[in-house]
DNA sequence: CCGAGTGTTCGATGAGAAGCATACACTCAT
DNA sequence: ATGAGTGTATGCTTCTCATCGAACACTCGG
């Protein structure tokens, strides 16, 4: 059998469809800005939600990694009991070119 | 004489000072990207602050303006009883490369 | 000196976002 | 089957932010 998840598969948006301002507020977000910058520096998949360091909850942090799914950000996959990431760098950057280069290369 | 204001001179932020949430979030507003966008299409000093075509009354406006000096996108002088603006297009260009060409270039 | 025009400040209001704690759902190893 | 690990959903509190109305300050032309 294929892997069969039975749960519900996390809804994604892709870049080409978020606003200007739904991008930038997401990327407003200090917290959010951290799990993007983390989540930059790891391999594709390798990283699973409640793997990053940052100083909240894990409702919380549910909360953050779906606005970052909405914003055509972070692409989500089932594997087992957790939920790995991917930074969707390509697609991100032909809708808003140079912003993610801008919010890695930091301050 | 040279042109002499009583009146207090408006409290500017240079862009190399401004942490990259800060200027995100002040372009995630839909009030404020309009002032920009409509800023971007005149020339320095040419617009007073009442003459762009908001949805808000002039209080909000004026906080507005007061959010986009702090983020350094926005210069302000006052001339007679108005105040013109000029977008900082260079200067907060240097600081985030590509931020302000991205939300110019619309949707 | 007065009044029109322009913009800021203050106080209050309402909406939205972020946070937590709890309860729930699913997967997997034992 | 049971329990640990992981993430989501719900309900609630709190805080921030956008907005408005009204009052105030300044500039300039009559």
């Amino acid at each position: 059998m294929a892997a069969s998840s039975h749960r519900a598969a996390p809804e994604h948006t892709h870049p080409d469809e978020v606003p200007v301002p739904a991008a930038l507020a997401a990327l407003a977000d200090p917290v959010r800005l951290t799990l993007v910058r983390e989540l930059a520096g790891s391999a594709d998949w390798s990283r699973s939600c409640g793997s990053f360091d940052v100083p909240v909850g894990k409702a919380a942090l549910s909360h953050h990694f779906a606005v970052l799914r909405g914003a055509g950000l972070v692409e989500q996959r089932d594997e087992g009991p957790k939920r790995v990431n991917r930074l969707r760098r390509a697609e991100f950057d032909a809708r808003f070119p140079g912003l993610l280069d801008l919010v890695l290369r930091g301050d």
